[in-house]
DNA sequence: GTGGTCTAGACCACC
DNA sequence: GTGGTCTAGACCACC
């Protein structure tokens, strides 16, 4: 089943968020090639958002080669989708990127970030 | 000389990404006590943008008890500023919490974060 | 054998684009009065559209008198038909009409014009 | 000044219309780099459209990389647009090959094609 | 039911 | 004023 949680409070768009989610369930693999994305309007009465703003959402997709639209009969994740293995490795470096640059700029070391990783990830 | 880039294409507003980079500037020591903030004009000019989306910046920062604002005389980094040190803590957490958070629904493992960490942290 | 190619990409609905090509059959004359149309199954099949689409096509060809559906029996083109030779032409010159606009509007000459045609027309 | 003739009548949905206009505008040279479309709302109103739909056209050619939107300032004619000299030769080439095929479909000669477009072009 | 297009109009950030 | 995002909801083509 799966699960979106969009932040209403962020400033990035909610259809962005969509994206961002629907890619890493892809990238991920949780979503394979074949699987039906769930309709528009259903989709939009979960999240709580407009039909347009989720199709807005799907279309952006489309065009990125991660989704088909088959109109009158749903939205399926691409069989050939992008090089996934290679986005999965470009993506994390990109997240551990911005962290360091976050994690530095608040004045932290290398060791105060591999004491907070470790840390977090224990508790989780 | 104080560093602030941001990004004219991110969804996040350009007056919360100034509060947000002036904050770190504060919470990691680079701005103290008595530091006096440039000018909103003068920091509108070398943004390019307009001197109410400082103002604001400003604004907001002094609200959030890190500034304060004298008539005529400019804006001025707080002494008393709320404690720092567990700020820097809190947000550091914040952050790695976040990183790993995606990291993971990516697909990464503990093991992956990790050798991500060296190796970004080494090439910089 | 009739050739229908859809694109299905195309934003004028199947139906429309159906009702278009059987029209250009019956105007060149391919298709002659008293010829059968295949059974709506049968194209909805090839054309791997729902029988209702195809059947909307029909009925539109019967209501402009180029065909005539005999329940029971299928659809036929029909002898009396609207005057082919006065359609031809008219058609012909409204295509050109409406080339020519595009062609202008593009910045071409008339030469231009020219040249294109034979260039294309020698190549097929 | 620019002038849109869109066909409410067409199964080709309006917002396409718009951007094969601009483009044809563009190609032709009639829009130049620099130049300023007109504000979304003001051409939604003249074409008596929505915003929305206006403003999707718009976004449309900045993704095809013929404009840029400033937001706060309008949508401008990008100065290295796409390569038009060859884009103004394809788009001709395109057109008369459609059009070659569909005069030929209805059963016209070559000559037939000639005189039509001699005869047409005098009455312009 | 399902996606595609569109209307009417709102609020936001930035000019 | 200007573009960006979003809501609420309509109608269409096709299933």
């Amino acid at each position: 089943m799966l699960r979106l949680n969009l932040d209403p409070a962020s400033p990035v768009p909610a259809y962005q968020q969509i994206i961002q989610a629907l890619k890493i369930e892809i990238i991920s693999g949780r979503l394979k090639g074949g699987d039906r994305l769930p309709p528009i309007r259903e989709l939009a009465k979960i999240l709580k958002l407009n039909p347009n703003t989720v199709a807005k959402a799907y279309y952006t997709l489309e065009e990125d080669g991660f989704v088909e639209s088959r109109p009158g009969s749903g939205n399926w994740v691409k069989s050939r989708a992008p090089d996934l293995d290679s986005l999965r490795v470009s993506m994390l470096e990109g997240e551990t990127k911005s962290y360091l640059e976050k994690a530095f700029s608040l004045g932290a070391s290398l060791d105060d970030v591999r004491r907070s990783i470790e840390r977090i990830a224990s508790h989780e």
